[in-house]
DNA sequence: GTCTATAGTGGGATAGAC
DNA sequence: GTCTATCCCACTATAGAC
């Protein structure tokens, strides 16, 4: 294993425990057990980092996605699967949806392989948009701690997903070609 | 006008030009024409100047979904108003959403005010808050830039009132009560 | 490939004179 | 209510010795 790939270990354990603001070139270092200067010799910048973190997380949704797609109720699994992945990896989650991908620095297929589930599952790209913004938008306002205190954050899931879940009955006979 | 207001015209003027990164005590200082200390005797500290901020942005928002509500489609008047007013004010929107609201800055009532018009337009209020999640999520991928470019954020607009609309048809002929 | 030293920039906030 | 001076903190990144 590189000593690249051992200071992204670090970074993402860092990262997913503090939150982005105390991921620091320092804190890094720091944990590592070396001095920060010296991670300049494994990464070339702090962006380059960060873009190794969010493609970890796209890998690691296309994965937790594609197999909830498969079951039975593929909408329904797909914004549970969605939802669940956000909570677990909240810090990850909002420095992956934060800003625009540093596409430049991703690998190549990694965003197409994230979003293929549910392009799959909803049949077209619009119904995947609208789904995903509505699924974004609820985890992102959770994570934000901005419902008021004591909102029914599951029945809004509820209403949104049988809302999208109305109009995507055609789907359902269809391959996932 | 109290000398705090004036301040708070300019950290606004700041806000919407700079954005949040660019809002820092010095530079409203600066732009107030005076140093940065002096803002101390008006303001306690940071945290309530960017709550006068929010203040500002949910009672303008309040007034804008208020009137989109009495539209002959109030569901996509507001949709439309909702969107209309995140880009018009990107950098404030962000802040009144990236994190909790500060609650006990804010004025009485000024949370409730701009949520009435969503909530009166979608009947209760887990239909309200998937709305909101929609609105929210479309409007903050597009203000991250994180659709893929040339995403066509217009049809997954359209598609997301859809849905929601065709659950919606018992409220058209309810009073606003 | 690690280190020390340091450049360069920025931030929020306070003390105390006037 | 304004100022100067200052504290203390933090950050990314580079130079150059070893």
């Amino acid at each position: 294993m590189s000593r690249r790939d051992q200071i992204l270990d670090v970074a993402l354990e860092l990262l997913e425990r503090d939150g982005v603001e105390s991921l620091t070139m320092r804190s890094i270092a720091e944990a590592v057990g070396m001095r920060a200067p010296s991670l300049y010799k494994h990464v070339p910048d702090k962006r380059s980092l960060e873009a190794g973190l969010i493609a970890r997380g796209l890998a690691a949704q296309a994965g937790v996605f594609e197999r909830a797609a498969r079951k039975r109720s593929p909408l329904a699994a797909l914004a549970q699967a969605y939802r669940g992945w956000a909570r677990e990896h909240p810090h990850l989650y909002r420095l992956m949806t934060d800003g625009p991908l540093p596409r430049d620095l991703l690998p190549p297929g990694v965003e197409a392989a994230a979003a293929a589930p549910l392009l799959a599952v909803t049949g077209n790209v619009g119904r995947a948009r609208a789904l995903w913004g509505l699924a974004h938008g609820l985890v992102s306002l959770e994570l934000a701690g901005r419902f008021p205190p004591g909102a029914d954050v599951d029945a809004a899931w509820r209403v949104g997903i049988a809302a999208f879940a109305a109009t995507t009955t055609g789907s359902r006979s269809r391959s996932t070609s």
